[in-house]
DNA sequence: TTGAAAGCGGTACCAG
DNA sequence: CTGGTACCGCTTTCAA
């Protein structure tokens, strides 16, 4: 049978409530008896039941980090993990020096919808606080959703501001113009942009992004349709090599993506970079060991973990965090983007 | 405030455990008193505690997966997410329709030590069962608390038979046989192997398959200890190049591995697959665009995680699984591991 | 300091 | 069929 706190109670001799104070260090018990009843705790193996401890104290102890995404998705999944790893921890840590525990609530945006699942969570005991990373369209449902919430909230990477959430975004649409302008500055001429899955803010910024580089440089925008895996990295390549002006350069939505595209140029019998420059974004593992390594932006994963750590802990302290954050990416060059010295 | 059943009582002006057997479908209700219940908790946007259910009920609902593993480390987590995905999606699903919630408690091996964890699972009052996927070396402790579960667990990929935990396993031995046997096939004389992280079920499963495959063909192996990551499969790699009689074939702990010692063969100005040919472990999304393409293993965790589903639920049920079920993993031969004609 | 008692939000048994 | 009531395991007043 389960060991509960009367059973350690009665072993040590002590009431209930002595039992329940010696063991949370609250209130005034004498070491004594305290000694007692972390002894007869470890004698009888005592774990308390979080439950119940959560629904008599209604002291909120976790926060609760809601991922919503296609996460599970073997199509496009890929970097998910590895992008979350870093954050996760971060945040997992700081949030546990404060005494929080970190729930983590994925959500695959193919089953359910959000506003359900955080209609949830908004009753349930255990949140202090949401961290939201919502990674699927907002539609109207889920914005009502989000405004009926009334534990601190702050938002990953997703454009919630106009609900007062506070923000912590990474600076894709900024990356995305370093990535461009990079391309530019190697001399390519006509540089693409191979877009994200459609109605995403990622997508959106990195669009953006391309466009004030292009628009900047007065060259002409130039993109397709794409996705985050390298299937249809392969085939949107494929596309963009059929048009009468191919292109020189492809600013690719993320590494994934840009290893399909990588494999519809090389099919063709062109090279990469010297037919064609590529820019992923993620900086996914393997990408530094590609042939040609992969240039692509790196997302400050863990510093936006630990920023977002700090503006839920403000929040719960009471204070107002910035309204937004933006944490700069970091563009690194590699093989695929620079051209080689024509070897005499 | 937090709506509360007693609220829809009042609401409907039924009693307490009516309204509580309205909702829950349980025990009998009139047709009449329930579609008050349900008005009444439309209208007041009543939401279910699932801490107090659980708590009162003490009905376990949730099953619980324990996940062990480096998940969130950069260096070799890339495959984790793409390997979960899957069969997470099948368990879960099979499981939601038992009337189970899938509750996934991911554990980092480097933080805590699982056997805490899983101490604290037990006594957590959610775990209808527990389903066990430990990716990291079992040592006594974890093996102890083990044995002091009393809820049903079922084990994935990990050698846990002899404390009689019903175990779903892919058949890692046996692909990794084939895939050293396709390469003697193809007329390799000196096949190496890069193993994996050391310590793990899921390494020594691969050198036994290796070794399998080498002693029936009277060849020497040949290994190199390595990892799951790109960074080791590239050092593993010029290890393998360094000595006299180098390779003309590797068989891979993983993809990622892989392409790392792709990196390093292409460096040396040797080439893929007419100099030294590949094959890794997985099929992780990117490895089919890869140039050359990456012949490798495909594990079925779809099917697993069916499988999986249906031994926790037979347990449940109070029937025997099966004591072991072996699935067998598809190998994917794609350039990396096929000769190519000479052109003439 | 200590412990008895009143909940937290539900479920389930039992008499009506 | 229905509603009163005794818990689930723990926290938290509030007297003693």
């Amino acid at each position: 049978m389960r060991v509960t706190l009367s059973d350690v109670a009665k072993q040590a001799g002590v009431g209930l409530s002595t039992a329940s104070r010696a063991l949370n260090r609250s209130g005034y018990v004498s070491e004594q008896l305290r000694k007692r009843v972390l002894q007869a705790a470890i004698a009888l193996d005592y774990y308390p039941d979080m439950l119940a401890q959560q629904l008599a104290s209604d002291r909120r102890r976790t926060i609760t980090l809601f991922e919503v995404g296609n996460y599970g998705n073997v199509q496009s999944s890929q970097d998910l993990e590895w992008f979350f790893g870093p954050l996760h921890k971060a945040l997992g840590r700081d949030i546990a020096e404060a005494g929080y525990e970190l729930n983590i609530a994925l959500q695959r945006s193919d089953e359910g919808h959000p506003a359900q699942v955080l209609a949830r969570i908004r009753r349930s005991h255990g949140s202090a606080a949401i961290v939201l990373f919502i990674r699927s369209p907002l539609d109207a449902r889920l914005v009502d959703e989000l405004a009926q919430i009334d534990v601190p909230m702050v938002s990953i990477n997703c454009p919630l501001e106009r609900l007062g959430i506070p923000a912590i975004n990474s600076d894709i649409r900024g990356a995305a113009l370093k990535a461009t302008q990079h391309l530019i500055d190697g001399g390519y001429s006509r540089i693409a942009h191979m877009q994200g899955p459609a109605h995403l803010p990622a997508t959106e910024l990195r669009i953006i992004g391309y466009e004030e580089a292009m628009a900047a440089a007065k060259m002409t925008p130039m993109m397709v349709e794409g996705d985050f895996d390298p299937d249809t990295g392969y085939s949107a390549m494929h596309k963009l090599l059929d048009v009468e002006q191919k292109p020189n350069a492809v600013f690719c939505a993320n590494d994934s993506a840009a290893i399909g595209a990588s494999r519809a140029i090389q099919e063709r019998g062109l090279s990469v970079p010297d037919d064609i420059a590529l820019v992923g974004f993620d900086d996914i593992p393997v990408s530094r060991f590609l042939f040609p390594s992969l240039s692509t932006v790196r997302q400050p994963q863990q510093r936006m973990g630990e920023a977002t750590a700090r503006a839920i802990l403000d929040c719960l302290a009471g204070q107002t965090p910035p309204k937004e954050l933006l944490i700069p990416c970091e563009l690194i060059v590699r093989e695929s983007s620079v051209p080689r010295p024509i070897l005499s």
